[in-house]
RNA sequence: GGGCUUAUAGCUCAGUUGGUUAGAGCGCUUCCUUGACAUGGAAGAGGUCAGAGGUUCGAGUCCUCUUAGGCCCACCA
């Protein structure tokens, strides 16, 4: 077929069209006041991260949406970039470095830092280029990094806007940290996971007695920073050991037994030890009761010299030796089995500390109110809706933010200190918080000024991203236009750490929502259902399929099997789907190219919208605009999958298998032609957000002269073209070729061999329909001739069918299996019958009657009769043959 | 402890507000390399919609409970 090759191959069109479009700047877009503005910005993906099916799904969807309303004639703007990933980048430096012995420390900060931005010039933008493999129409002309400098800018003015407003804040408190990244971490980023512990049961003596108090832990190493041991006042057991002294095994340190509310007089013994540096709610104890904190670990996680003699172990060694020691002491009392929580590092899953040290946080509540006020009236909505819940719940019981990490890879603090005013006893003297660094201290003129060692967290710059990345503080056109953006399109994991907070900064900064709706697709997970991770080696690689199968077949795949919100169960074979889908409609295409007359009139649209049409092209032009109804539904309620689905359906289910067919009859004619063409030109219009590749190539190949397809209009809705007569009369020419093909079949006639069909149907509007499309029933059922009759008749030996009233026979030279035919028709029978009570018992029901809308019930009387018909036909036909 | 979510054909899953005989893809059976496509075509087989109650004229769909998975949150010493 001409230069076609029957096979398509995306590797030939992939990287072409996708320069061809980055070429002509069809990404980009600027204000333009004529223009409607739909904006989306990318969830930045790590500078660490290489492409996964994660993202794979998260960005094909993205594409999907701009895609789409940049056909529809929005203003589409898809702002790309990179997150510096503070801790993540840090540690995957750090781990390159330590390949060639070398310490982050032995390098010094600035050398370090220096380390890291290379690593980023070096790897930092693979995946950039990974999504573009993968077909996004990113505007990258505005890519953006949370360390550029407008961003940066951006975090520090954030920084300042907030501490002045009362709502940052540096404390001593329990936060939880990571003793092999040696930082602190907010509470989102502990990863709490159920771990088989045990609880320990300990015996503190009371000094100078024999009685002693036993209490459950199940972390005995922090014992040796116990300060007190806590009851509940109301709980009897213990009334009269309160003010009592105990003596602290193994460190022989005198503490006292308080009273406090906190203590769940069922939970172990119901008395507490209390650690006020390793537990929370021992440090609230500690504040309510003035205890001073004892700090028995060090920042790596071993003990310290509070820790007497086990000072220098590692925490887990630690518990081991102090057990061996309590149960050699005779004061271990019990072990039993304990499913508990542990918090793990997100970044490195090392179990955290809950350890106390002096950070900076930020005040949420006052934030909170404007997002949760926004969810709450529907300015801003979740797809699907019930994350709102969600949301809702972990907004209205925020707690502060720390955003201090001892780490260098980030925005350093705009924190600095007078070393001078920092000696006095006043902690809060000496501080200042400035974009700039202060030449000397407003207070005591000194010039000896250090800045804060700690950088923010990553998630204080991805807060910003919906604003700082249009330029904000600035006020620029720019932000003016694409603020506030349209749909924020990511994953459940990441609801607290980044959606919530964007909400949050985009009211308090923009004092606008950062967005309308977000879309919260499902976690891709293997075909076990566990969590696709390089750790776990169950990673589907996005760029070896792409390989293998072509980015389009990936994204028609992944977007047709993702039910709404629903997670996806991924393997390899599923892409199979998608490329087959492609391979079709390359040589649907390549069929109706090469069939295309060279005069051909492809611009002629008259033509076919008020003609009297064949059947056939009526039918197919109702379907299509019928099609493109339910996927705009679809579309607009982010019902991806079922987008997809549709466009399969009516690409491959009608337009190839039916109207191809047909049309094969009549190449010739011209309406058939622009039929064909208009059809299959419309069909890569829809197309096109799921499989930009393919639906370009085909585009460039017809013979049109117009520019690409990315932006060609989102086709019109044609109501005067949906035809629901001439969809009924297919069916009924669809159902009696199958019914001709089905007997074929059965009775083992020849595929090259044709039949003769005679029809004889019970009124003759159906005969006037039937002889519609008797060419059709010629060349689709392989029939020779076709007989239509206005009553049944029949020769001897033939195979019959009924359909609807209409009785379908195909005469059988030679005999027939009368065994067998009689077999089919009563097994036929049988089935209509059961069909035939269901709907006689329901129109027997006073109730239904009364009860039901009267279209339902007027439905359920024509398909009674309907189903008469048919069963009194297949009767006839018995009986005649048993005659 | 609280919340969310899933259970439909051998497998993977659709099924929008309750209303024709519950669908698809893969797999399976039989046939077909006929001029778009074997990454294909034709015809089939295959389901008491997890279980038990309830609401309703009518339930895969709504409610309650049960069972079995998965996920998230929580100051579970």
């Amino acid at each position: 077929m001409r230069d076609i090759p029957s096979v398509y191959n995306p590797k030939s069109t992939e990287d072409k069209w996708y320069k061809v479009w980055e070429g002509k700047k069809f990404f980009h877009a600027g204000p333009d006041a004529r223009k409607k503005p739909y904006t989306i910005v990318i969830p930045p993906p790590n500078i660490t991260g290489i492409l996964h099916m994660g993202h794979a799904l998260n960005n094909t969807v993205q594409d999907i949406l701009i895609r789409w309303k940049r056909m529809q004639g929005y203003n589409a703007e898809w702002l790309p970039g990179t997150d510096h990933a503070g801790i993540a980048t840090q540690n995957v430096v750090e781990k390159m470095l330590a390949k060639k012995d070398v310490k982050r420390h032995d390098l010094g900060r600035e050398e370090f830092v220096k380390r890291v931005w290379q690593w980023r010039e070096k790897y930092g933008s693979t995946i950039i280029s990974q999504l573009k493999r993968l077909g996004c129409s990113c505007d990258w002309d505005r890519t953006r990094f949370t360390m550029d400098e407008g961003l940066s800018n951006a975090v520090l003015e954030v920084f300042v806007r907030l501490y002045e407003k009362g709502l940052i804040y540096r404390g001593n408190y329990i936060i939880n940290w990571c003793p092999r990244c040696q930082t602190a971490l907010s509470d989102e980023e502990a990863q709490h996971k159920d771990l088989n512990g045990f609880l320990y049961y300990i015996k503190y003596p009371v000094k100078g007695e024999k009685r002693y108090v036993s209490v459950a832990t199940t972390r005995p190493e922090t014992m040796l920073g116990d300060v007190a041991v806590a009851v509940n006042p109301k709980d009897s057991r213990y009334n009269n050991l309160v003010g009592e002294t105990l003596i602290l095994p193994l460190m022989n340190r005198e503490i006292k037994v308080i009273a406090d509310d906190i203590v769940d007089p069922e939970f172990g013994t119901g008395a507490v030890k209390v650690t006020p540096a390793h537990d929370p709610n021992d440090f609230q104890i500690g504040i309510r009761h003035k205890l001073e904190p004892i700090l028995v670990m060090n920042p790596d996680g071993t003990m310290n010299k509070n820790a007497g003699d086990y000072a220098g172990m590692d925490r887990f060694e630690a518990r081991e030796a102090i057990l061996e020691d309590l149960k050699e002491s005779k004061v271990l009392e019990k072990t039993e089995p304990h499913a508990h929580s542990v918090g793990h590092c997100y970044r490195c899953h090392t179990v955290v500390e809950p350890y106390l040290s002096l950070q900076w946080f930020v005040k949420m509540k006052p934030l909170a109110k404007a997002g949760i006020e926004a969810v709450k009236t529907g300015k801003i909505k979740f797809y699907p809706e019930r994350w709102t819940k969600v949301y809702l719940d972990w907004m209205e019981n925020i707690r502060d933010w720390c955003i201090s990490r001892q780490i260098w890879w980030g925005h350093r603090l705009p924190v600095y200190y007078c070393k001078k005013c920092q000696k006095s006893s006043d902690s809060k003297k000496g501080i200042m918080v400035s974009k700039v660094r202060p030449e000397r201290c407003p207070a005591c003129d000194s010039v000896d000024i250090v800045q804060d060692e700690d950088v923010l967290d990553t998630w204080f710059s991805s807060w910003l991203w919906p604003f700082s990345t249009f330029g904000w503080p600035e006020k620029t056109g720019d932000l003016k236009y694409f603020y506030p953006t349209s749909t924020l399109v990511t994953a459940q994991e990441i609801i607290f750490f980044w959606v919530a907070r964007m909400i949050m900064a985009g009211y308090e900064f923009m004092g606008e929502a950062p967005f309308r709706d977000v879309y919260i697709h499902g976690t891709v997970r293997d075909e076990t259902g566990a969590k696709m991770s390089k750790s776990l080696g169950n990673i589907i690689d996005p760029i070896e399929i792409i390989e293998e199968f072509g980015a389009d077949a990936l994204r028609f795949s992944i977007i047709s099997i993702t039910a709404v919100g629903q997670d996806v169960f991924l393997s390899k074979e599923k892409f199979q789907s998608g490329r087959n889908f492609a391979n079709k409609i390359w040589n649907a295409a390549r069929f109706v190219i090469s069939n295309l007359s060279e005069d051909v009139d492809t611009d002629l649209c008259v033509l076919y919208k008020n003609a009297d049409l064949p059947l056939a092209d009526r039918w197919i032009l109702s379907n299509l605009y019928t099609t493109l109804e339910e996927v705009n539904r679809a579309f607009e309620s982010y019902r991806f999958s079922e987008a997809a689905n549709l466009l399969y359906e009516f690409i491959w289910h009608k337009y190839c298998d039916w109207y191809l067919e047909i049309a094969k009859g009549r190449l010739k004619e011209k309406t058939t032609q622009v039929i064909l063409y208009k059809v299959l030109e419309k069909s890569m219009r829809m197309l096109h957000p799921f499989m930009p590749f393919i639906s370009e190539e085909i585009w460039s190949l017809l013979p049109h002269k117009r520019d690409s397809i990315m932006i060609q209009p989102w086709p019109h809705t044609q109501k005067d073209l949906i035809d629901k007569k001439a969809e009924e009369e297919m069916d009924l020419a669809i159902g009696i070729i199958t019914a001709i093909r089905n007997i074929r079949a059965e009775v083992n006639i020849p595929p090259q061999r044709s039949c003769k069909v005679i029809i004889s149907t019970a009124n003759g509007k159906n005969a006037t329909t039937v002889r519609k499309f008797e060419d059709h029933i010629k060349s689709l059922a392989k029939a020779e001739s076709v007989e239509v009759s206005g009553k049944p008749e029949r020769p001897k030996a033939s195979s019959v069918a009924v359909f609807g009233d209409c009785e379908i026979a195909v005469p059988l030279e030679g005999l027939i299996d009368l065994d067998a035919e009689r077999k089919r028709i009563m097994g036929r029978i049988g089935e209509i019958e059961r069909w035939m009570k269901a709907t006689e018992a329901k129109l027997k029901n006073e109730n239904f009657i009364k009860r039901a809308p009267k279209e339902i019930v007027d439905a359920e009387k024509a398909k009674l009769s309907e189903i008469k018909t048919t069963s009194d036909r297949l009767k006839e036909v018995l009986k005649r043959l048993e005659s």
